[in-house]
DNA sequence: TCTGGGGTCCTAGGACCC
DNA sequence: TCTGGGGTCCTAGGACCC
């Protein structure tokens, strides 16, 4: 069935992505460490580094379960990327600089980051610590009587703007994409890196966007990638080349019809400036694996921790749950999950251990343990009264 | 060389209600 | 007694993202 093609308004939308984020905050406090490969990663005392006598911890016989949260350029040259355990990294790369993640350093700079660019173009949306989407259309409509008449120019110097600002204020670089939607905005932020400003208008999409790999497309994961391997389709221009009915055959019904979109470069959603959060959840990956029967004491505790860490989570934030989850993942890394929703919302560490615990019993106990969540969901506010117990409105 | 932690969204079946 | 269909909630798993 084929409908009348929806006229939308030209929207002028921005992504922009933090270079080397965490890494990049690390070079900051050490700037000695620069155009040298560092990765951060780990666990907390897997790096002890004292640069007061200039010695910093190296991948060098690294043993343990840790992963490379971001790497430099210089790393990611030795072919040291994200997500990579950090014991290949060490195979590849020996010599590079081991640095522990320092989150509240890098929440820090994200808000900064984020503040900067507000105060140039308010229509911000979050999407992580090191990334969001700017709506441009109101500032490129707004800047339009300042001269330049072509509006993808004006949106690039905005942009420009944006990155100066964000430098000024936090000394690091990013890289901008813009392009008319969210989709494409996120692709063409990655044609430059580092530092650079990227437009796709719609007119490129042929010979910019359908030349790159399906998996740049956000949204294609490494599952979907392989199938589409599969019958032949790499990239975006051959997945466009495919009728929608045929990716729905083979894809589902919605995400098969998504793809197809997405290939042609359609993408109407909107930047969203605020969203309330769906769940909050806590898990850990043990140093070695925790056996249920000779290991339980520390299960236990371990378990009862984390409860404990989520309601602290969840008082911080303002948020109560009733549906309470567990996570559990054996040696073999088969990951199963079990959860109970309560009549009442909570954000009792005591309530929620003890339906985590229900959740348990409905759990195969019987092999070894290397992860441990719990996680809170269904959220609401609690308002006022309802923290005044057992009161009404008419007492 | 086995693979972190915090999230979102989607699907699908079953219960339960109207 | 049998036959429905729709709507919502709960649960489990999985893909994907940063």
């Amino acid at each position: 069935m084929e409908s009348a093609p929806q006229i939308s308004p030209l929207r002028y939308i921005a992504h922009l992505d933090m270079d080397a984020f965490y890494a990049s905050v690390e070079l900051l406090r050490y700037p000695q460490l620069r155009g040298q490969p560092v990765v951060v990663g780990g666990r907390r005392r897997a790096a002890h580094n004292d640069p007061a006598d200039g010695a910093f911890t190296t991948l060098r016989g690294y043993t343990g379960r840790g992963v490379v949260t971001t790497s430099t350029y210089e790393a990611r040259a030795l072919g040291v990327f994200s997500a990579m355990g950090l014991m290949k990294a060490a195979k590849l790369a020996p010599d590079a600089v081991l640095l522990p993640a320092d989150f509240d350093s890098y929440r820090k700079y994200s808000r900064m980051f984020k503040d900067a660019v507000r105060a140039i173009a308010p229509q911000v949306e979050d999407r992580g610590i090191d990334e969001i989407y700017i709506d441009l259309t109101g500032p490129v409509a707004d800047s339009a009587a300042e001269g330049a008449p072509d509006p993808w120019a004006r949106a690039r110097a905005i942009a420009t703007d944006i990155q100066r600002s964000v430098r000024e204020v936090t000394g690091l670089s990013c890289s901008v994409g813009i392009t008319p939607s969210k989709l494409l905005s996120k692709i063409a932020s990655e044609l430059n890196k580092p530092g650079g400003v990227s437009v796709i208008r719609s007119d490129d999409i042929r010979s910019t966007v359908w030349p790159l790999a399906v998996r740049k497309i956000n949204g294609i994961g490494p599952k979907a990638n392989k199938k589409l391997e599969q019958f032949g389709i790499h990239t975006i221009g051959d997945l466009a080349q495919k009728d929608a009915d045929w990716l729905i055959e083979h894809f589902g019904r919605s995400y098969g019809a998504w793809m197809h979109e997405a290939a042609h470069g359609r993408d109407e959603r909107p930047v969203v400036t605020y969203s309330e959060p769906k769940s909050i959840s806590r898990e850990t990956t043990f140093e070695d694996d925790l056996h249920p029967v000779r290991d339980k004491a520390q299960l236990t505790k371990i378990f009862t921790d984390l409860c404990a860490r989520v309601a602290a989570d969840l008082k911080y934030k303002g948020y109560a749950g009733k549906t309470i989850g567990l996570k559990i993942r054996y040696d073999n890394f088969h990951t199963l999950t079990r959860d109970l929703t309560i009549d009442v919302p909570t954000q009792d560490a005591k309530v929620i251990r003890r339906a985590a615990g229900e959740c348990l019993k409905r759990v195969p106990l019987d092999r070894r343990i290397r992860l441990l969540g719990v996680r809170v969901g269904a959220l609401s506010k609690p308002g006022m009264l309802a923290e005044v117990h057992g009161m009404s409105l008419f007492d």
